[in-house]
DNA sequence: ACTTTATCTTTCCGACGGGTAATATACGTC
DNA sequence: GACGTATATTACCCGTCGGAAAGATAAAGT
């Protein structure tokens, strides 16, 4: 319509110039763009029209790369959970004492949170999912529930947890943290790292069965860093 | 379409009998039918024909008791603000600790956040509304989160919570909460009231600055009841 | 009984947006 | 240089849904 000025953010589509590049790329950029404008707008009010527009391409360009909208929003679930995933499983390869886990899965869940793939896992609507899609969220979801109540239940079995109700606990840990999802900004006060320290230490300082040595985070305030969580 | 049959919840319109009725109460039942629908499926999916239709009238006569389908969410969202608003009040009025006000705050609030008008707070989209009722929508939740803060930092004040950070403390506390209503089923295992019993403990144990005398949900869970919480 | 008023129904419109069809353009390959 | 394939565009279709217009019905007042 508008003759706008080329997009400041990176699209592998400069309006009129070297079009040709890896597909691979182009389908994440969609990706990106949209998942940006899903959560600016709200999957129902976004259009691909307006996707499309901030790639400098038409609608049906899209089509190209994904099958329908519902696939698009999928996709950009997806990124979200695979990142989830990998690093409950760098979490599992190190071991450790559930609560030493417990710790380093609200830092890096907390993180995550605070990307754009990351809020997605929380603030798509299931069911604007097709049900065999649908599944396979809902399956994600219950793997990380899983995960934050297993650690919790490890660490009440080897004594680095208190007893509690590991249920209960993983739902008033997750809730905060998914809560992230609905107000950090990138450009607020504080970086995402900073509160994933914070939280990190608010989060599990309550359920320690002795009184941990403090972080860095929590008295010294020098160096918030990934270290300072194990 | 289909010929249903009669609805099993109450509607004041039977199909087809004693028509006249209060006309605050039919705007009531159609506040509670719509707050059901739209959390069931979704305010983008739910249609005002279905809402009609759970009533036994149709479309139009719903525009005898609003203006527009935008009208409708936003009195469901003011429901469950004035509920809030409500009790508010009255934990002001009875004053205390800032302890004490944050735990019948947590309370009330997670027993409101287990009801449909509760849970339309938290998963009801303000992009949906006009500007003007945005405005109100944000001023209500800045409201409730400075109500937070301030029973955190009087009861920093007056030495019955820990020295922290209000606005993370009460960015936890609240996404906690805010989360039940997500998950939170009337079918469910647990009731609203032994939740919010359970998380008053659990959210607030962690704050105080001496070792609370235990509640009786937290040791002797013989009796979950309001009254544990003073 | 006749009118008035509120309420509800039938019927329809118009906008919006996802998705498709037909077509054009450019690149790699022979 | 011609061809095939991938990728893009223009133009269009069509279902859905919020909302309006106009007509019907019933209770209430005179």
């Amino acid at each position: 319509m508008d003759a706008r000025p080329p997009s400041s953010d990176s699209s592998p589509w400069l309006p009129f110039e070297s079009r040709r590049r890896a597909r691979d790329e182009k389908r994440d950029a969609v990706l990106r763009t949209a998942v940006q404008l899903f959560l600016e707008q709200g999957y129902h009010r976004a259009t691909l029209n307006e996707v499309a527009e901030r790639l400098n391409i038409t609608k049906p360009a899209l089509y190209n790369y994904f099958r329908s909208k519902e696939e698009i929003l999928f996709e950009c679930w997806a990124v979200g959970q695979e990142r989830v995933d990998g690093f409950i499983a760098g979490i599992n390869a190190r071991g450790g004492t559930g609560l030493v886990k417990l710790r380093q899965l609200v830092h890096a869940y907390a993180e995550n949170m605070a990307t754009d793939h990351g809020a997605s896992l929380v603030r798509f609507d299931q069911r604007d999912l097709s049900e065999k899609n649908r599944k396979i969220v809902r399956a994600g979801k219950k793997s990380i529930d899983r995960t934050f109540r297993k650690y919790i239940a490890d660490g009440i079995a080897d004594g680095s947890i208190k007893p509690c109700d590991p249920k209960m606990t993983a739902f008033a840990i997750a809730g905060s943290l998914n809560w992230i999802g609905h107000w950090f900004q990138p450009d607020g006060a504080m970086s995402a790292t900073a509160i994933a320290d914070e939280f990190t230490d608010r989060l599990t300082e309550g359920l320690a069965a002795r009184p941990l040595k403090k972080t860095a985070s929590a008295v010294a305030k020098k160096k918030p860093s990934r270290e300072g969580i194990r």
